[in-house]
Formats: structure tokens, sequence, C-alpha cells
RNA sequence: UGGUCUAUGGUGUAACUGGCAACACGUCUGGUUUUGGUCCAGAAGAGUCUAGGUUCGAGCCCUAGUAGACCAACCA
């Protein structure tokens, strides 16, 4: 057992509780069950975390168990992928079991159901069986087959395995009640032909069990303590006991237990649709590095570690959530800082000429390869009178807090020198095509002068023209521009596509990356980590960027589309008591009575002629679930556009077409009394 | 209009059998720094969906609301 005196999850407290209750340590087993039917996505890695962590907590086995009772769905390759997969996050699992191993057994339990009577074949179509299930409100009816007797049931079962029957003519049902408020209680299908060869069994079977009679039973033969799943299979429960009831002896009793399952914000989530974009040609496969499956994680740069810290950070709980992809990046960064060797590449190059270095002439600086390991030791970088500086870090006319280069002022070259700009050159167009500067040869990165020592402000990277080598690099923004591209009804989650999600570029590199090897990681520095991307080779080599570095500078500058030069924001505090007071006042607004809620909305309104419009629009994404929130921005964008006699502008009328048409009706009223007057 | 589950800072998760609401991410300050990174120090931000009850004391227990999620596939 683990020392760490991290407090316990939901399903930590019932185990201890268990313990306590005189459960023999030992008997504690797990499992991560995935149908074999698609690649393991994020989400997945919750699910794995939760039961293999356990596993590790408790010193108990975990199982990998295929849950491959379809065989219309499922494939060999994705049990091999699943695999792969598990054991890249560092994983390991103890017995590697499949559900159709246990088809026999199955069988046989089927058998002695039916001879006390607790199931039976129906011999109804789907769509006879559906409208007798009745609905939520009200009763099924039992179907005319129900009261079948034992003897012909036993032969119809038989002569459904032998094959006798087309799909879909007869089915074999548990007995329980059709009047169950619990659709799932209401005589549910236990078997059904499917004449489809498995990837396991082959032509063995011609009969498959389903998920419910499957799951609980495969627990109970693998001797599973606690059976861990998503929150959608709670109503599943009820069934999952019933079933264990008929066949349960004396082992141990597995117990299904439920857990909120992963949302991550910006991304999608459904197998189904990550299929539709590789089908559809929007990425180029399950592992491109835009997509949130572990294939394309790892492609993309994330490390085991950074994902599993990642699963622990997050949580577990039984309430419905969704996380900010900033906590992933957060994850990365933090493994990547103390591991990737730092290098300097240039992305988005300008010349940058040093007038008074010696013509010709080149020297190897030493430069320190990690500074978060002194064990990383250092490496050469050459250095000349020519070389490549971003772009972005040299402006004509700066403001204070620019403290690139600009022209008369001093920055050093990290690794080298302090150089001071003096002239630019440009093009008939205007644009710069070379930035002219003078160096202070006293000043070299630890030649021990005084100069050397010297502080200036800002510190560039660079790489030498003459030696620089040009890489692909791959630039990656979120795949979609929606916090929840799938949360909306009416729209289709392919209208929230980022449209260029994938940037390339051609990079510069100082050349110790000559030979780096696929999936090698590197911090390029003040830019980002970076990795070898699979297509790279050593004649063309290709880099994907895994994330940019946190980088506060970048709020400062103006938002792209707004004017260059304009005043950074002031400062935020001044101004948040009134939109907090829209927040705190959104929280609750759903939730009240109608008179409550006028009060409130007149605190909105009062608060919202204290507001500018780009004030709103932080809020119009904050947490999609929270109702309320939205509700109170749409109330004061309201206020702020009529008695400003503003037009919305282009977060506004996103803010207001996504309001729409969503399903709470408040914020939909709000929103079409806006849609109107400005016709959104 | 049935059943089940859920409700704690912007986000996620804690708070042991009721006892000053904590931690992480994010945000903002300041310091160190040859990466506007890292690191260090600090700050702001919730009084726990609402109303009532039990109690000396309620985020936790009870009742009633409200809001959200899930449930009617021969999928898992």
């Amino acid at each position: 057992m683990t020392e760490d005196k991290k407090s316990l999850n939901f399903i930590e407290h019932i185990i201890e509780e268990d313990l306590k209750n005189g459960m023999n340590p030992k008997h504690l087993r797990f499992r991560f069950p995935p149908e074999p039917n698609g690649y393991l996505h994020i989400g997945h890695t919750k699910a794995i975390g939760i039961s293999f962590g356990l596993g590790l907590k408790y010193n108990a086995p975990v199982n990998l168990r295929f849950d491959d009772t379809n065989p219309a769905k499922e494939e060999q390759e994705y049990v091999d992928a699943i695999k792969n997969d598990i054991a890249w996050l560092g994983y390991e699992w103890d017995k590697e079991c499949y559900s159709s191993d246990y088809f026999q057994q199955l069988y046989n339990w089927t058998v002695q159901l039916i001879k006390k009577g607790k199931a039976y074949v129906d011999s109804q179509s789907a769509e006879q069986i559906a409208e007798q299930k009745g609905t939520t409100t009200s009763p099924g009816t039992n179907s005319p087959y129900r009261d079948r007797s034992v003897d012909e049931n036993l032969e119809l079962f038989q002569k459904m395995k032998e094959g006798a029957f087309d799909e879909g003519e007869h089915v074999v049902r548990a007995k329980i009640d059709m009047a169950d408020p619990n659709m799932l209680m209401r005589d549910p299908l236990m078997y059904r032909i499917l004449k489809k060869s498995h990837h396991r069994t082959g032509d063995d079977w011609c009969i498959y069990p389903m998920y419910d009679w499957t799951h609980g039973e495969s627990d109970y033969i693998e001797s599973i303590s606690h059976s861990l799943c998503s929150l959608e299979f709670k109503p599943h429960r009820k069934l999952y006991d019933w079933f264990l009831d008929q066949v349960y002896e004396e082992n141990m009793r597995p117990k299904q237990r439920e857990f909120a399952r992963l949302n991550l914000s910006y991304t999608i989530m459904s197998k189904r649709k990550l299929l539709r974009l590789v089908e559809e040609g929007v990425v180029s496969g399950w592992d491109d590095p835009r997509m949130p499956t572990i294939s394309g994680l790892r492609r993309r740069g994330y490390t085991p570690a950074s994902i599993r810290k990642f699963v622990d950070t997050v949580g577990v709980a039984k309430r419905e959530n969704v996380i900010d992809v900033s906590l992933l990046e957060f994850c990365v960064r933090e493994d990547l800082n103390k591991t990737a060797p730092r290098v300097m590449a240039v992305l988005d190059p300008v010349k940058l000429v040093i007038t008074n270095y010696p013509k010709g002439e080149e020297e190897w600086l030493e430069a320190e390869n990690n500074p978060e390991d002194a064990a990383a030791g250092s490496r050469k970088v050459p250095f000349s009178g020519e070389l490549y500086i971003e772009r972005e870090d040299f402006k004509e006319d700066a403001g204070r807090k620019f403290f690139r280069l600009t022209l008369g002022k001093e920055v050093r070259l990290k690794n080298a020198y302090i150089i001071k700009g003096e002239s630019v050159v440009k093009d008939t167009d205007g644009n710069i095509t070379e930035i002219h500067c003078t160096y202070d040869p006293e000043s070299r990165s630890g030649s021990g002068t005084e100069a050397s020592k010297r502080n200036v402000k800002g510190t560039l990277h660079w790489v030498s023209v003459k030696h620089a080598i040009p890489a692909e690099v791959r630039i990656y923004d979120r795949l979609f521009r929606d916090e929840a591209p799938d949360g909306h009804k009416e729209k289709d989650f392919v209208e929230f596509l980022t449209p260029d999600s994938l940037k390339v570029i051609t990079g510069y590199l100082e050349p110790s990356l000559k030979d780096a090897k696929e999936l090698e990681q590197f911090q390029f520095q003040r830019l980002g980590y970076f990795n070898v991307d699979k297509d790279s080779n050593p004649s063309a080599l290709v880099f994907n960027k895994t994330v940019g570095l946190r980088d506060t500078w970048a709020k400062v500058k103006p938002v792209s589309g707004q004017q260059q030069g304009q005043k950074p924001q002031q400062n935020p505090q001044k101004e948040i008591p009134a939109i907090e007071e829209v927040k705190r006042a959104g929280k609750k607004y759903t939730n009240l009575p109608d008179e409550k809620r006028e009060v409130l909305r007149k605190k909105i309104q009062d608060a919202a002629t204290r507001i500018d419009l780009e004030e709103l629009v932080p809020l119009y994404g904050t947490a999609v679930k929270k109702v309320g929130t939205r509700v109170a921005t749409m109330i004061a964008l309201q206020v702020v556009l009529d008695s400003k006699g503003l037009q919305p502008d282009q977060f506004a009328k996103d803010f207001i077409g996504k309001a729409l048409e969503d399903k709470n009706e408040l914020l939909q009223q709000e929103a079409s009394v806006l849609a109107e007057k400005y016709n959104v």
C-alpha cells in the first residue's frame, strides 16, 4: 500500500469499507474491459488509470479483458492496438482475457436459467419486441412467447446454437418483469443469432451473448472484486446483480460501481465521431497528432508519465465534468521541462547581419543542454556573422514593454554575444529583409569578462544561416473552436472544426539536430516542445509541436485582427466587481423560482451598465454545463448592447447563435430577443 | 409525464463517524533567471443550488423544490 496522504476518492472509500468489514485484501482484483472495436482515447485513460491505479495501490492483479461479444464490430487489429497503448502507458495487466473464452460457460448457464423458468426463447421481430417494451413512463407488455414450455425453449435454444435459424428469427430473453420502472429489467435479451465469424472463435458460434448477460458473469468467472465502469452503466447495475443472483454460488461476488467519465473541452470522445474524422479525411488517421487518441497523443509528443499524471490529477467522482485542456498541457510541460534537451530553432526567420563580425569567420560556442538537469551536459553551437532570428523578435518602433531587439537597443543572443540593433533593410513593399546590428566582442557567454556578465533585458534564440538545417515543422491548433463540439442538438460537430488546425512550415534548426530520431523530444528554446514525427528521415526532418511554453507575454499583445500598438488592457482587477456580480447572480439564476429570478435579473442589469462588450467575452465560454452563467451573460449582453447602442461583435454573435439552439429555455428566450433585434 | 444519479471558487477534486471550506490547474503581483520558460514568495477568487427542518453547531443528516445527466439498440 502506498504512503501517500492524498485523500481517498469514493471508490477507494468503498474498498476501504469492504476491507474493514472483513474482506481479504488478497481477494481484491480489478479489470479493464475494452471492446476491441476502435482505438483507445484520452477518455479511456481515466478508466485505465482508475483500475490499474487501484491495482498498484492495493497490490492487486488487474485483468485486461476484451469484451468481444459482437463479431460484427470487432477486429484483431484493435486488440493489438489496445494492448500496445496500455503497455505504452506503462501499465501491466495480470491476465489477458476475452469474454469469448466464456461462451460455453454462458451457454451452460443459460440452459440452467431456462430450466428454472428464468429465460425463454422469443420468436418475435426486433420491432415487435421494442413495441412491447413500453416507455419510461408506461409499463411494457408480455411477449406471447413468454410462457413457452421449458422443453420447447430448450429445444429452440439448442437449434439456435446449431445454426438452424436465420439472424433475427429468435432471441433468448431473461424472464424478469415487463413493468419494472428500469427499462433494462423488462425481459432483456441474452442472446441473438449472428452469422458472423468471430476474430477468435471463428465460426464455432452463431449465437452471441449480449453485454449484460456477459459482463457480470465474466467478472464472476475471473473473481473480480470491484467492477468499475462509467456512469451511463448505472441503470445496468440492477440487471448485473439479477444475473449474478442466478449463477452465484459462493465465490467472490463482484460489485459494480460507477464513476463519471472524462470530458475534455474543445474535443470529442465518441469513437463513432472520431472514426468519421478519419474517414472523411479531416485528419490523417487515428494517430493524427490532433486526435485525442492515445496513439495521436503519443505521436504528438505526450509522454506516458504526463498522461498518467493527468489522469491522477483529474480525480474520480460521480459528477459530470468538463476538464480544461490547459490541465493536460500543464502535465506535459511539467514532464518535458525536466527531460527535454534545449535546442535552438527559428521558425519564422529574418536575417540578422552582424556588421562588425569578421567576414567569413565562425566559432563554435558552448550551450547548456538542460538547465533543469546538470547531468545533461552541453554541446557546441556554430555562430557566424549571418544569423536567423524570429521575425517576431524585432520591431522598429517598440513600446517600453517590448524587450526584444529594436534599433539602438541591446539584447543578448542566447549562449553568444550582446548585440545592438543599427538599421534595417527593406524591400520595395516595405518588408524587412535584413536587420543590421553590431556586437560586443567582449560579451561572449561564459568568457568570464565583465561584458559577458552584463545584464540586458532580452535574450533571443538564433541559428547560423550557413549551418542551419531546414526541417518541416507541423504546428497544431485545437481541432475544434467550440468548447463542446458535440454538445449541440441541432448542429453537426464538424461545423465547429477549426479551419486551419494544421500549419506546415519550414523551420531552421541548429545542426546538432541532424540525427534526431523518431519520437525524440526537444525544447525549442522560447518556442515550445517539439518531437520528431514518424514521417521524418535524416534527409528531411519532420517535427511536431507538442505544446508551447507558458507564455504570459502573448496575452498582453493585441488580439489578432485588432490594430497594432493599442495600449494593453487596463488592469482588469478594477472592472471585476461588475462582472463578478453577473457571474454570481448567474450561478443561481436557473435554479430559482420566477419571483426570485426577477431580483437577480435586476442585479445583472445594473451591473451590466458598468461593463464593456469585450469584458463579457471570457464569460461566453464558461463551463458548458453552467447554464446559469450563460443566461446571466446573455442578459448582461442585452443591456450592454442596448444601452450603448453597440452592434454585437463576432464573439457575441457566436454566443447568441449557440444559445439559440440550446435546450435550456431560459437561455433560448433571452437569446431570441437579441437575435431578433440584431438579426443574428 | 416514470425511474436512477448528481449539485462545493473560472475548471477539476477534497473536507474521516456533523466542528473556522483545503489542494491542483488557471488568473494576477513581486523576486531570481543568458528561455517573457523553470524556480521562489505572495494575492485575488467560493461561504457549498433554493427553502425549511434536526442540532450547541450542517457542505455533510431529513423534507420539499429547482437545475443538469442517464435510461425504451438483436451496441458495449
